[in-house]
DNA sequence: TAATGATTGAGAATGAATTCACAAGATGAA
DNA sequence: TTCATCTTGTGAATTCATTCTCAATCATTA
């Protein structure tokens, strides 16, 4: 039974799945059953069935699930075979790092240009994607929207920076820098990785466990 | 009242409860309400106070809590005044970009040294950090134990080196590889980093909202 | 010093997420 | 074909997380 509003913790789950059915397929496994699943990921075979119900009905009782085709559904609802298109703002250490071995297509994005304002960096280009001064960054825009803007910039610029950019109509932020972005806009997403205090909960447990 | 088992989704919050209190501090603000907390942090004031009564009793009624007090409590439950070690494993573009950019000191953590395979960076430092080569890791920890190894190399040699530094007794890590490591040990934890889990999410949420 | 207002900590209530349990239906072997 | 077995999808039960509520108590002001 498909549901109306699905819960972040269903859809943060999604990404882990596909990944699992991506390594299934290349393992050339053609069948799988909620409960092998499970096994193989750690978690219950029920919370897979549930999880999978919020979006249809993909399995066949007494044979389990085709791993191609769910790997496919699962890869539509978390949109890899759209055309997705994206810029960079900021071209430092990590957005190299992210432009020279980050797999964009993979998810289904290409990335259009990348910005920054140092003059090292301006008018070169990384793994084929153009840098350009922040300076163009508006004239850009206009001819060319985006779905999602990276961020790779320092905490100091951030929040302005983010906020120029929803005022250029910009809905979705991957956001690298180690603050809490927001916008009164609703529809404005936003995706941080807080490095830092991922390494902190692994401190705590550490100490702890 | 204190209590005995934290959960998951309380331990993830603390780091966020950290930075901002940083950043009270930094704006020279002394004392803080549950309530206004809440509004700065756009969460409830009661499950700000659920959280931190699950370590104790940091408050006063009438008052709300002194910032720097707490902020200092929270830093020593997640172990920022620790001596924490760690050594990195992969220099490539995002190694480089930890090493250079990644604040290890905020946390508590020192990074002792980093370990590759390529001839090219084998002998540099980066950001004062020496580079050595595989073959000398074995070694290395006999005289150097270290808390926390940060991978960050290719995912084929990832579940294979992560196994060999569980030999070697190494009980954590910060995995930026793009696979689900795991372990039989059950004291060994793994915090993970999934640039692509993380794009995924956001590609579904601008597609949905 | 006394009165007023503010705020915590924690038990109770609610809401959300996960797991259980099973009817219904498909598979596969004899 | 028939029957034993397997596995799904889903409602119900349970567990876990969040929010509500308020007595207790401290700060502040007059």
């Amino acid at each position: 039974m498909k549901k109306e509003n699905i819960s972040d913790a269903v859809i943060r789950r999604l990404p882990r799945y596909y990944r699992q059915l991506t390594d299934l397929c290349n393992r050339g496994i053609v069948r799988i059953s909620s409960h092998s699943l499970g096994q193989e990921m750690n978690i219950t075979a029920s919370q897979i069935r549930q999880d999978f119900s919020c979006f249809g009905e993909f399995g066949q009782q007494g044979y389990g699930y085709n791993v191609e085709e769910l790997k496919a559904e699962i890869g539509h609802i978390l949109g890899v075979d759209n055309d997705h298109h994206l810029i960079m703002i900021g071209v430092g250490n990590l957005g190299h790092a992210l432009l020279q071995n980050f797999p964009f297509s993979q998810s289904g994005f290409t990335v259009d240009a990348a910005f920054d304002v140092s003059p090292s960096v301006i008018g070169t280009t990384v793994n084929q994607v153009p840098v350009y001064s922040m300076s163009e960054l508006d004239h850009f825009l206009q001819d060319h929207p985006v779905d999602v803007v990276v961020l790779t910039i320092p905490q100091s610029v951030a929040q302005d920076t983010a906020n120029h950019l929803i005022g250029l109509g910009v809905k979705g932020f991957w956001n690298f820098t180690n603050i809490e972005l927001s916008s009164q806009m609703p529809d404005v997403q936003f995706e941080n990785i807080h490095f830092a205090d991922s390494l902190l909960t692994l401190s705590y447990r550490i100490a702890n466990r």
